[in-house]
DNA sequence: CGGCTTGTTGACCTAATTCAACCACGGTGG
DNA sequence: CCACCGTGGTTGAATTAGGTCAACAAGCCG
């Protein structure tokens, strides 16, 4: 049941190519793990989606508190995730990327305790329950696949954690985008360390513990000093290595596949 | 396996009362869903514990980045997890009470983004990952209560999260105490809103994103306003209604059963 | 055109850090 | 027994990172 297929490691890009790369969730776990996982299970867990939709920007996809009984895959855009506080300030605990199954953790849990929301137009996929609890029972595996892309989340919930715990606030920004892009080149969207996110510096002052005008004076620094530039929506890391000393960012918290040297 | 009839010393409340008390993991989601485990299921988890043994204050049971085939039950004490800065500042991602499966994520993960330490001594049980995987492929209902269990990790690092970005240094340490206070009183550790929790000031400053000489100001506060009081370990909560207001603490993160009117 | 959102900058303020000194306590070794 | 030391806690004074408030500019859209 385990491991049916031998896969070898393989340069980045190439991992890219799915022996069926028409499937859907072709980039679930893309770059972290998807090659533990047998032809036969990636089928399954295709079959299992019910149906895609598209959805408008910044619209609210899952309440927090609300009973669900479905689960989203992000297919194409971004979608976040966030709590607030008493005055309705905002914190996003979760940015997610195209691959990242955003909400499984409602299929055990039931519910949520913050909201689900688009950032530009996504396109996702969605999974009922009673269909993944079907495969689950057949593909013990699987099951353990899925399990571990959740866990994928909390690693990234601990190193923001660590983020806001430790870093002052030209290292959070940085270490922020030091993420998106290494998550990004795992699925083969961050070219040469430019990318669109759709987000406004207040959002980014969501991510970071910070207040809108302190992330537009972060932001200037990081563009002075050389090491990348984010302007409407559009990042251009130019030193990512600079940046990754600057945020402290080590990624093996994302558990991405060993890189072909 | 573990004798099952020697039972633990066990100053439980009756409202822990579970129909086999004697397990040595029946603290195991007391409180958060416990009930939604069948008997059977109780039991085969109980014996799929391979051993348990008692840890000395301070130690560190795994280390980041190592392969490990086993994970950690916590049956008595606390139990702490860290990562570190580049200069070696630590911060800490979770504290863990009797009854939390403290490294359970290693299972599909295999090896950890951070360090497990004991904080006080500690008596613990060890699961071998076969084992976990054998019982899987008997019983996805339970195990989809452990993958529940690591989910409950999950939202206590959102909710960390929320602290660290969007709470002053008073409300975080406030926020701190109550989620520990509502975690103990739901396994029936925390008569009274008072408990012992083996932190040093310094701790809960690496808990909390401060310095310890802020803590340190914060605590004193917390206690001239008649809130909480913190020494050498022992903590008594006051006025918890207010404590929780400073902390902007809503505890259906921690996914408790509803309490009984 | 006017009204909205997002970004930008300056002046001022405050929360938290840093640095430093000092105290209380529980060992441990002479 | 006490002197000594290390750890953890406490406090004050000086410093700084970041927040707050406010004004204005740039784009976009009805």
């Amino acid at each position: 049941m385990v491991d049916r297929l031998a896969s070898y490691p393989r340069p980045l890009v190439t991992e890219l190519e799915d022996s069926t790369p028409s499937l859907v969730t072709r980039l679930f776990l893309c770059g972290r793990g998807r090659d533990r996982m047998s032809e036969d299970e990636r089928l399954a867990l295709d079959d299992a989606m019910d149906y895609r939709r598209t959805v408008e920007p910044r619209q609210i996809i899952v309440h927090r508190d609300e009973l669900v009984n479905v689960s989203t895959y992000l297919i194409s855009g971004y979608i976040c995730r966030y709590m607030d506080d008493r005055e309705g300030h905002r914190q996003l605990v979760a940015v997610h990327v195209p691959g990242d199954f955003v909400d499984l953790h409602a299929f055990p849990m039931k519910r949520l305790d913050h909201d689900v929301a688009t950032l530009g137009v996504a396109e996702i996929g969605i999974f009922q329950h009673d269909t993944l609890a079907a495969l689950g029972r057949d593909r013990p595996h699987l099951m353990r696949m899925l399990w571990y892309s959740t866990l994928l989340d909390s690693a990234m919930h601990r190193e923001w954690i660590f983020r806001l715990g430790r870093l002052g606030a030209l290292g959070r920004v940085a270490h922020f985008f030091c993420e998106i892009d290494a998550r990004l080149a795992m699925i083969g969207q961050a070219d040469d360390h430019r990318f669109s996110l759709p987000l406004t510096q207040a959002d980014l002052a969501e991510a970071t513990g910070l207040t809108g005008v302190h992330v537009n004076r972060t932001l200037r620094r990081l563009r002075e000093e050389g090491l990348m530039s984010f302007r409407n929506g559009e990042v251009e890391i130019h030193d990512i290595a600079r940046l990754g000393r600057v945020g402290e960012f080590e990624p093996n918290y994302l558990y991405g596949d060993p890189v072909a040297a």
